[in-house]
RNA sequence: CGGGGUGUAGCUCAGCCUGGUAGAGCGCCAGCUUUGGGAGCUGGAUGUCGUAGGUUCGAAUCCUAUCGCCCCGACCA
């Protein structure tokens, strides 16, 4: 992609309604536009980055044997009534009329729906476990958003939802999200601390918050050292048993600052360290609690009818956009981590309209593009210092600096946008480092 | 929903107290110079001063109402 072509309005001047530094580096990153409070309008820079975080949660919830759908956003009242959570939810519930005066309101979660589907789609303990997910957009009409993206009224969120005939069943699709969870905020680059949490208004008797570290974190968390170099689970085989994996983790103290609680933290012991972090992941088991009044109801073993098990998977897609910069960030900007970055590797055209470096610019793009990664090259009629500034705002991982001098002695530049590291290379070689560094 | 702040050019903001007919920097357009870390000079375009009323000869400025946005708190992926 020729940056003289792409949508990237970049901001120098930090927007005075962004207050943290995710949200300032969004806009002036040119990947989100504020529509109105709490909703916003993602550029072409966003968008790739909200794409690559879903494709990552996408790929780790099909390992973990989920598989997608895709539910409405406006749904029924009818069904909340059902539930009994029409008159619970309360005005974070944006309701509509449609024009038969019909209850309609845009979706702030989809147990209902899925619960609907569920019962009159599957008859049998023998259909058994099943798990639906979608990443997909939901509304709540928060009384405060802010924060950017990170509490935004309009949200994209993964939600999962689990179907077993027991509850030991269905713990067992509670661990396989734990460690579908574990893995897939790794793969972004990002410690995520799984800390026991209050089911709240979704109910039931086991959940995890999974909280991602960094600095700027909106919450102070408490947890045991070992957890922040924990290894995540590799080649995870999810249909053998995970609780060895889940004890595992939930061996250790980890404490929101709300909930944390000092003497129970030094019965369990160890050294503990205090951070900072942010929610991306909710895990949820509730058993019976939308089944029983919705009758989602199977035929057991026994030939009776009996309300399935089941449980809820949350992650905040939109949200880790914000969480990643939180935790990814230098005074120049965004520093991406590789598997989200919206362009693999950055070229900077020092000297758009020189023929060399025209030349060796877009024999770079061409030949790194071949190898399977995406690059964005600078071809703007700009200084150099605004192409650096720019290139070190949105983050790519990697630059590759191309000026006349260089050229002239058949090498360019290279840094990692991370360390800042530069070294000279011949142009082959550059190309060759990208690719094994992929 | 309680408390606070703010709304003037695309962005950051000055002007408001003490009313006199719209400003700066950056950005944008044109030209010349410049060219390895957000250039210099010259010229140019851009505003219903959030909106609606009111006071006044005259309102960005004073008064009233209203809307938007931001921050702190209670709540949440």
């Amino acid at each position: 992609m020729r940056l003289s072509r792409f949508f990237l309005p970049t901001l120098k001047e930090n927007p005075s309604e962004a207050q943290i530094v995710s949200h300032r580096l969004m806009l002036r990153a040119g990947m989100v536009r504020q529509h109105t409070a709490g909703i916003y309008n993602w550029l072409p820079l966003g968008t790739r980055v909200l794409q690559n975080i879903a494709n990552i949660v996408r790929d780790e919830q099909n390992c973990a044997g989920a598989q997608e759908i895709i539910m409405p956003t406006i749904q029924s009242g009818e069904l909340w009534k059902e539930s009994g959570r029409y008159d619970d939810y309360g005005p974070e519930m944006l309701r509509i009329k449609d024009r038969h005066d019909r209850d309609m309101l845009y979706g702030p979660t989809h147990e209902e729906v899925v619960t609907d589907i569920f019962r009159y789609n599957v008859k049998s303990y023998r259909e058994l476990p099943k798990n639906l997910y979608q990443i997909h957009w939901k509304f709540r009409d928060e009384v405060r958003p802010r924060f950017g993206v990170m509490r935004g009224r309009e949200f994209l969120m993964k939600d999962a939802y689990s179907f077993d005939i027991d509850y030991e069943r269905s713990k067992h699709a509670y661990n396989q999200m734990f460690v579908a969870y574990l893995r897939t905020f790794a793969r972004m680059g990002l410690k995520a601390i799984p800390m026991k949490a209050d089911s709240g208004p979704i109910g039931g008797d086991l959940s995890h918050e999974f909280i991602v570290l960094a600095e700027t974190g909106e919450s102070a968390v408490f947890c045991h050292k070992t957890l922040l170099e924990k290894p995540v689970p590799e080649n995870v085989n999810y249909e053998g048993d995970l609780q060895p994996i889940v004890d595992d983790w939930t061996s250790y103290y980890a404490a929101t600052e709300e909930k944390h609680d000092p003497v129970a933290a030094a019965q369990i012991g160890g050294e503990l360290v205090s951070a900072r972090g942010i929610e991306v992941g909710h895990i949820f088991h509730f058993g019976k609690k939308y089944s029983d009044p919705m009758k989602a109801n199977v035929i057991g073993p026994d030939g009776n009818q009996t309300a399935v098990f089941m449980g809820s998977y949350g992650i905040g897609v939109s949200r880790l956009v914000g969480a990643i910069i939180e935790a990814n960030h230098d005074d120049a900007g965004i520093i991406w981590p590789a598997s989200v970055a919206p362009f693999h590797v950055g070229i900077i055209n020092l000297k758009t309209g020189d023929t060399a470096c025209d030349d060796a610019c877009a024999k770079l793009h061409k030949a790194i593009k071949l190898n399977g990664l995406d690059v964005l090259c600078d071809d703007r009629d700009e200084r150099a210092g605004v192409k650096f500034a720019d290139m070190d705002l949105i983050g790519l991982p990697w630059q590759v600096i191309v000026g006349p001098k260089g050229v002239a002695k058949g090498v360019v530049e290279l840094k990692n946008r991370r360390t800042g590291a530069r070294e000279e290379l011949s142009m082959d070689a550059v190309i060759t480092k990208l690719t094994v560094a992929a």
